[in-house]
DNA sequence: GTCCGCATGTAAGGCGTTACATGATTAA
DNA sequence: TTAATCATGTAACGCCTTACATGCGGAC
């Protein structure tokens, strides 16, 4: 459900990982299954129709038989045309609305970003990132104290904690700006 | 997508402020446009078939043509069984997999359960959410430290971020018990 | 020689999304 | 009277979910 591109989350979590090195569906699924990432689903009804659709897009390549045995296998890599996609998606700038409705996109883009569009585009996506957050949690602070005493205690509680979700990520992008300009060599 | 109540996230969320007050579809959306509600789509397209669905379901009751106008308009209204739902749906113990996989979903329970289930559950709530909540993050710092050396920096921030997270919302439910046993009235 | 893990899929169903459609009421 | 807001919907589409199905390979 994602903008321009009509990269979804899914999908952009598959073609992400897959950019990284080639992969094979069930490698995909159990990158899902056994690592944090994104916590998506692994079911291959999930997993196989999406990439057979970024496949038809163009996006990646699927290779069979390869390696020793004559399994069946396909080993999907990355095309010049997906990573085009890729860097596109990657590129595109940090709106209010993404912090907003798309929190799980964003951090997938952060999570892939930097070996397809580099540092210094992974740094300013940080920048609009944290000033973005830090803007929507302030607005919403003040909408607490408007309604703070009509509203249920659990309600209000509630409402705290999606607070100090956005604050919480807000300072983790600017550690994260520090970090990145002390490291400054690039993942290639 | 939730458990054995068959109540969607989006269902829970409709049902939930209908058991608060008497509301038409269109202060559903308002609620869910004009405040940081679970942010849920306030799309006619959602809002409208939800309520279909939770009417068919028993668990409302629509009501035509009150007030002053006679205007086409549906005040739902909850049902004794849309109550017993509810409360049941609220009641179930929190999982591992729950804080992994349904988070908003735990969220919202948490937002509505307390004139529904009463002071002392929404504690119990409270406590079992932040114990999974704070295993879990232990996990994954663990596994986070023996992947360290082997993740590109960026992958390594995410997974952060998501941890981070985690702990947050771990310290934010110990402060919410303290602060609810602190002011034991119950809204009712 | 049987069971489990690898590996790939299909089918039905549910539900949210976007976009479109319709009509009543109120404010300018 | 025109536009905006109130209020309710439908249709097409996409995509995820659950469940089922299938066959190879290795281990015991």
């Amino acid at each position: 459900m994602a903008q321009e591109t009509g990269l979804s989350t899914l999908s952009l979590a598959i073609l992400g990982l897959i950019s990284q090195r080639p992969l094979t569906g069930y490698d995909v699924r159990k990158v899902f299954a056994t690592t944090p990432m994104g916590h998506f689903s692994s079911s291959p009804g999930a997993i196989y129709p999406a990439l057979r659709r970024i496949e038809e897009a163009g996006w990646v390549r699927g290779k069979t038989g390869e390696g020793k045995t004559r399994r069946e296998r396909v080993v999907y890599e990355i095309t010049a045309r997906g990573i085009r996609v890729l860097k596109q998606h990657l590129s595109r700038p940090v709106t209010r609305d993404d912090v907003i409705w798309h929190m799980d996109d964003l951090m997938m883009r952060f999570a892939f970003m930097d070996p397809i569009v580099g540092r210094e585009t992974t740094l300013r996506f940080l920048q609009t990132f944290a000033s973005e957050l830090e803007a929507y949690a302030t607005e919403l602070r003040h909408y607490l104290d408007s309604v703070r005493q009509i509203m249920p205690p659990c309600g209000r509680l509630a409402m705290e904690n999606g607070i100090q979700g956005y604050e919480m990520n807000t300072q983790w992008a600017r550690r994260a700006i520090e970090e990145l300009q002390g490291n400054s060599q690039q993942a290639d």
